[in-house]
RNA sequence: GCCUCGGUAGCUCAAUGGUAGAGCAGUUGACUCUUAAUCAAUUGGUUCUAGGUUCAAGUCCUAGCCGGGGUACCA
């Protein structure tokens, strides 16, 4: 055998190399699918059109309608010569009574030796059963497609992390409630698109390649362009873009799309994130809060219709509730710093400060310059306290060069952030339009790296850029707080999981 | 990257260093209103991988792979 050697770290049926008809399971399934050809039957070729989402059945229930229903089938209950069964859609399940009287024998033996997770197509009209279940009583049925491989247990449904993950589909289709966290996902995008179109808003599409990433202080991934014989980097934020369009007169413009950031991976962090950004010209941060305060509670009432968000643990017992409702806190950064460190904090001198907060217990290794040491103070002690919605206003200028400094603060920023459930979830600001003292902060920022700075993005501010308000909103965030998830791998689809088809090696493209 | 916990049948889980088990699923049979159907019988294992200790390893040791949690990195 040609593959004899090779070695399959994950033995589970579902992963297995395509070739292993060894499996006793997958080889019966084969079989009848053999089986079903021979009697003319080909299981993937069948046509079908329901006439309505199984659900229906349900909502819509009058005694002897004839139903065209289909689904995957995810119980068999033979009783010898009746046998019930039910298929499920997107839109639930619904039960088959099927008779060997009604169906004739062939059929009716057939039937019998489906296998949990084919899928049928069945005609029939509703009845109650004596049990009062709403069901169809199957004049005739047809084989949709058969499974070849076997579906994870019907009752316990999959726990298998790693498995759910990297097969998501197998998780969607056992675990109910992770569907409909899903599907809430998909109206939440859906709520948040709604909303700012209906504000005037226009969705545009921008690079995801760049030659400079900018907009933000991250490691990007890299790239090859094959004909310009030159590296790319997947952008890292949407910023330096949208403002391009600030420029060429699109006054309130949005993306929602993917980032790409080349940094770790935990509970709140996934190589490539979903971003929302809006720009609002003649808008400041203050514009961008009424909008972010207005956009989520919209959101939360459209998707989950109500403001107040329970966190739950593993027992279901309520860790937290949050609670949206109009008007959200507002705190100054340095006020919340003086709370948590101490009234005297801006007044001692940095080492004092550094000492200071050794004691609160804050791992300064990578806190350099002073206001790092603030900035690790907010972090780790006063960010993840923020639980109920909380706008933290004037931040440090050293943190945000992209921002207009305050008017009643010269050493902060006109910038919110948004934090709930402990989290950062949307940064805004007065975008800073001027180009000249835009110019000499990007250039701070670049240190020596000339190549770093976004030229073409500064001549385009030397354009004219309108005053405006930003917003960016992390969304998978935003969906972890309203779907009461603690870990991002379960509001992405496939989060991104070390491959096993082979060992990490040197990248050619590694620098 | 570091710390820590985990990986056993298709799924969910057991197993003092001493014959690798259960429930469900599967297979065969009975049953024309079941619904985690029931009843009877029955198949199914490279215990993640590679070494080591031992008379004997799922269990102990070392290394590795993959995953969870934490931490670091992350304006």
């Amino acid at each position: 055998m040609a593959h004899k050697g090779l070695r399959f770290v994950l033995q589970s049926v579902f992963i297995a190399h395509p070739m292993d008809e060894s499996n006793p399971l997958i080889e019966q399934r084969r079989s009848k699918l053999a089986s079903l050809r021979s009697e003319g039957v080909d299981p993937f070729r069948a046509k079908f059109t329901p006439s309505e989402p199984c659900a229906n059945s349900h909502s819509d229930f009058v005694e002897g309608r004839a139903v065209a229903v289909a689904g995957r089938l995810v119980s068999l209950r033979d009783m010898g010569k009746t046998t019930f069964a039910h298929v499920k859609d997107q839109s639930g399940a619904l039960q088959l009574f099927v008779r060997k009287d009604d169906v004739g024998e062939a059929a009716y033996a057939r039937f019998r030796h489906l296998d949990l997770a084919d899928f049928v197509g069945a005609r029939g009209t509703l009845f109650k059963t004596k049990t009062g279940e709403i069901s169809v009583r199957v004049s005739e049925y047809v084989v949709l497609a058969k499974a070849l491989r076997p579906p994870p247990a019907k009752w316990h449904g999959l726990s298998d992390t790693e498995t759910r993950y990297r097969q998501r589909y197998l998780d969607l289709m056992s675990n109910d409630e992770v569907r409909e966290t899903f599907l809430k996902r998909s109206a939440i995008v859906h709520e948040i698109r709604a909303f700012l179109h209906r504000r005037g808003f226009a969705e545009v599409e921008t690079p995801m390649m760049q030659a400079i990433p900018g907009g933000a202080a991250a490691r990007p991934f890299v790239t090859r362009h094959n004909t310009f014989g030159r590296d790319f980097f997947l952008r890292i934020a949407l910023e330096l873009y949208l403002k391009r369009l600030l420029v060429g007169g699109i006054d309130r413009v949005f993306e929602m799309g993917r980032n790409f950031r080349n940094e770790g991976i935990s509970r709140r962090h996934n190589p490539e994130f979903t971003m929302l950004e809006a720009y609002q010209a003649y808008g400041d941060y203050e514009t961008m809060m009424e909008l972010c305060q207005s956009l989520i509670c919209h959101v939360a009432q459209m998707v989950l219709g109500t403001l107040r968000i329970e966190h739950k643990d593993a027992d279901g017992g309520v860790i937290r509730t949050i609670d949206l409702t109009p008007e959200w806190r507002r705190a100054r950064y340095k006020d919340l710093v003086r709370e948590k460190a101490g009234d005297d904090w801006f007044k001692i001198v940095p080492q004092q400060r550094r000492e200071r907060a050794a004691k609160l217990g804050i791992d300064l290794a990578a806190a350099g310059e002073d206001f790092e040491v603030t900035s690790a103070v907010f972090e780790k002690l006063i960010e993840p306290t923020l639980i109920q919605p909380t706008f933290v206003t004037h931040l440090p200028k050293e943190l945000v060069p992209l921002a207009k400094i305050s008017g009643d603060d010269p050493d902060t920023v006109e910038v919110f952030e948004c934090c709930i459930n402990g989290q950062e979830i949307a940064p805004a600001y007065t975008e800073q339009n001027d180009p000249i003292e835009q110019r000499e902060r990007l250039q701070h920022q670049a240190g020596g790296e000339q190549q770093k700075l976004d030229e073409d993005f500064l001549v385009a501010l030397e354009h004219g850029m309108p005053p405006a308000g930003g917003i960016g909103i992390g969304i998978d965030r935003l969906c972890m707080m309203l779907l009461g998830q603690e870990s991002i791998r379960d509001v992405i689809l496939f989060p991104q999981l070390k491959p096993r088809d082979e060992p990490a090696s040197p990248s050619p493209l590694a620098p």
